[in-house]
RNA sequence: GCUGGCGUAGCUCAGUAGGUAGAGCAGCUGAUUUGUAAUCAGCCGGUCGGGGGUUCGAUUCCUCUCGCCAGCUCCA
């Protein structure tokens, strides 16, 4: 006699056992279709679940976001299904969901290729159509063990040997096909409707790099078609935004053979950067930031010292002159530590910060490199900062507050605050752990900030506080960080004088707000979709005489809002205005002045912001002031005015 | 670094079942003096990423290599 209690707090008494689809056929027929599992006291499971007792019960439907994932793993069972129908031999792995889809991992004699992508999709519809029943079964560790030895499906029967032994196992059955798997899973294959595999690529057996390559199929499932399709245009809307394609069309930058993962900046580009390197540097003034500047090539020994050479060889650039061997420089803080070093420091020169936008080389491996936001040659905002234990709080405070004043200023307002405690291989004493993780932790709470806590994720050397944001269509990307370092101090012999005389070694702190600049663009790029807000605009004017005639009367517009500070340009060529405005429009220029006779000879501008918006006729000092203002707003949302933000 | 895909004019792309390639835009020249997203005409432009091989002949087939793209691994 089983009590059924439902989310809405009502309670149906039934006379016999009964399954969970049964319940939601009692309530109505409606929910009986759509349902997709259950959740019995708190646990995921089939709608084929009996019910022998008393339990609370509510059912999943693809309204739920457990719905949708249910729907996705068992798509991934689907396509699990078609390629070992299609491709015999073909053993299976895993198959696990993924934000906004799921994968399955093969091995495979057979190559996967985008082709074979159609012929598994079409062979997957089929097998939904047919709605064919999922059905769980249960068996020993050991019977599943022999049943898949005999499949000759050899990494299941890994994976099923790594399970705790005695435990019964759970198999789901479609067909004439079975997966080993944990569940829940849909009831029948008809209820999956709307999927679409999207890409190939190889993956790690268990992501080790030492182990064998498998072949991973992605795609992507939703409760319907048009979720589908809402989905697959985000991607292409994303794509859109591609910084690579925006920068070649804005010609910002290039990168080329000869120096893979290195940066070729172009005119456009390189005005961005610097408004963003000077645009930083006043902030870093304002926060008691002093800017050094320090060598590029250095001795090894000083890496060996530093501890970089040990664990970083492979992605240090090195070469030999004189008999010596030098690296160049992958990060700064070592020689930081060397401006720190000289001159005794006493305890009333701390904190001692000290910021470079220092150039720093890495050799990642060439298959990470990624346009301009993951590169070799890169200059980081970085900066150090020498202290005391006490003074670590109050300095991480200080940092948060310039790193929020800056992501605002660039138009984010979200950020995501995460915090990484000790690893497992580390250097310190629990104690310095304890007040170091504490210290951040604090100077989070006492801002009121949400975090999370990423257990063992820390460097070797400290904790740090990871600063990511949101961009305009909610990709996360990880920007800023500050980190304790009780060791490099110490292992280069930085030492200040305490108040009672003694040697003290400075706490140093590690922190970046925008990373590096490459990346750091590559964001804005894809952020703005390339309509740069008017401060940072390569060119913020262009200045369009309808025909030769306004030609002087342009120059001189142009001289007197040059002179007032803004990026100017003029189109002066013999075309048509609308052909000079759709040029100006593409090139995603904030303004563009038109001028005919008229504005000659009233000794004005007529005023076309972004996407044809007409902002009327202005006199040049009227023009000064809106530009003045539009600029002096920086990239903030929302006092913006700019269209399309 | 690993797996797979790709590499044709400045850009976006077509093409050759092996017989040294084509369009649009851009560029150049000329005409046009134009009022808010493309005026017209003509011309120029490529040892088809690089090396080697097979072949009478390779951009096309094979192979090595470099780079790019997707994913995996990595990211001080």
């Amino acid at each position: 006699m089983p009590t059924v209690t439902l989310p809405d707090g009502s309670q149906r008494t039934f006379e016999q056992p009964l399954s969970v689809y049964d319940v939601a056929a009692d309530i109505g027929a409606g929910l009986a279709k759509a349902a997709l599992a259950g959740i019995v006291n708190g646990r995921e499971v089939d709608t084929s679940y009996w019910l022998e007792e008393d339990v609370a019960l509510s059912i999943i439907t693809d309204r739920d976001d457990a719905g949708i994932d249910i729907i996705r793993h068992s798509t991934a069972h689907l396509l699990a299904q078609a390629v070992q129908q299609l491709f015999p031999g073909t053993q299976v792995t895993i198959g696990p969901t993924i934000d906004e889809g799921f994968f399955y991992d093969f091995a495979s004699a057979h190559h996967f290729t985008p082709d074979d992508l159609d012929k598994i999709e079409a062979r997957m519809t089929e097998i939904a159509d047919s709605d064919l029943t999922v059905e769980r079964k249960v068996c020993s560790r050991d019977e599943a063990i022999e049943l898949f030895r005999n499949m000759g499906e050899h990494f299941k029967v890994q994976i099923i040997g790594d399970l705790p032994e005695g435990e019964d196992i759970s198999l789901y059955q479609q067909g004439e096909w079975m997966d080993l798997c944990r569940g829940p899973h849909v009831p029948s294959t008809g209820k999956l409707k709307a999927f679409k595999l999207t890409k190939v690529a190889g993956a790690y057996w268990r992501g080790d790099s030492n182990n064998p390559m498998l072949q991973r199929i992605y795609g992507t499932a939703w409760a319907n078609k048009k979720q589908l399709k809402a989905y697959l245009n985000r991607i292409v809307e994303a794509e859109k935004r591609d910084h690579r394609k925006i920068a070649k069309k804005l010609d910002l930058f290039h990168t080329q053979e000869e120096a893979p993962g290195m940066v070729f900046w172009h005119p456009s580009g390189w005005t961005i950067y610097q408004i963003i390197e000077q645009y930083m540097r006043a902030q870093q003034r304002q926060f008691g930031y002093q800017e050094i500047n320090t060598p590029q090539l250095v001795d090894i020994s000083l890496w060996q010292r530093s501890g970089h050479a040990d664990k970083f060889a492979d992605g240090m650039f090195t070469l030999e002159a004189d008999d010596r061997q030098f690296a160049v420089k992958p990060m700064n803080c070592p020689c930081h530590v060397q401006v720190f070093n000289q001159g005794l420091k006493s305890y009333r020169d701390l904190p001692l910060r000290l910021a470079e936008f220092g150039s720093c080389h890495r050799n990642e491996p060439s298959g990470s490199l990624h346009g301009i936001m993951r590169v070799r040659g890169f200059t980081q905002d970085d900066a150090h900062i020498f202290c005391t234990e006490e003074q670590i709080q109050p300095e991480v405070a200080d940092f948060i507050d310039m790193l929020h004043k800056v992501y605002a200023d660039f138009g984010f307002e979200e950020v995501i605050y995460r915090l990484s405690t000790r690893p497992e291989q580390r250097v310190g004493s629990d104690s310095d752990w304890d007040r170091a993780e504490r210290a951040l932790a604090e100077a989070l709470n006492l801002k009121g900030l949400p975090w999370e806590e990423l257990p063992g994720e820390g460097a070797f050397y400290g904790p740090k506080i990871e600063f990511s944001l949101k961009d305009c269509i909610g990709r996360v990307w990880q920007l800023g960080t500050i980190q304790v370092d009780f060791s490099m101090p110490g292992r280069l012999d930085a030492q200040y004088v305490a108040e009672d005389g003694s040697r003290q070694v400075p706490v140093m702190l590690h922190r970046a707000v925008l990373g590096s600049f490459e990346r750091f663009i590559g964001i804005l790029i894809e952020h703005y979709e390339g309509e740069f807000p008017t401060w940072l605009a390569p060119k913020q004017v262009v200045i369009a005489p309808i025909t030769d005639k306004q030609a002087d009367y342009t120059q001189g517009v142009a001289a007197q809002l040059s002179t007032a500070g803004f990026r100017v340009a003029t189109d002066l060529r013999n075309e048509k205005i609308g052909f000079k405005i759709r040029e100006h429009e593409i090139a995603k220029v904030p303004f563009i002045l038109v001028v005919g006779d008229k504005e000659m000879a009233a000794g004005t501008v007529a005023v076309r912001g972004r996407h044809g918006k007409d902002l009327g006729v202005l006199d040049v000092e009227a023009m000064t002031s809106l530009l003045a203002a539009e600029a002096g707003k920086y990239g903030r949302v929302a006092e913006s005015t700019q269209p399309g933000e």
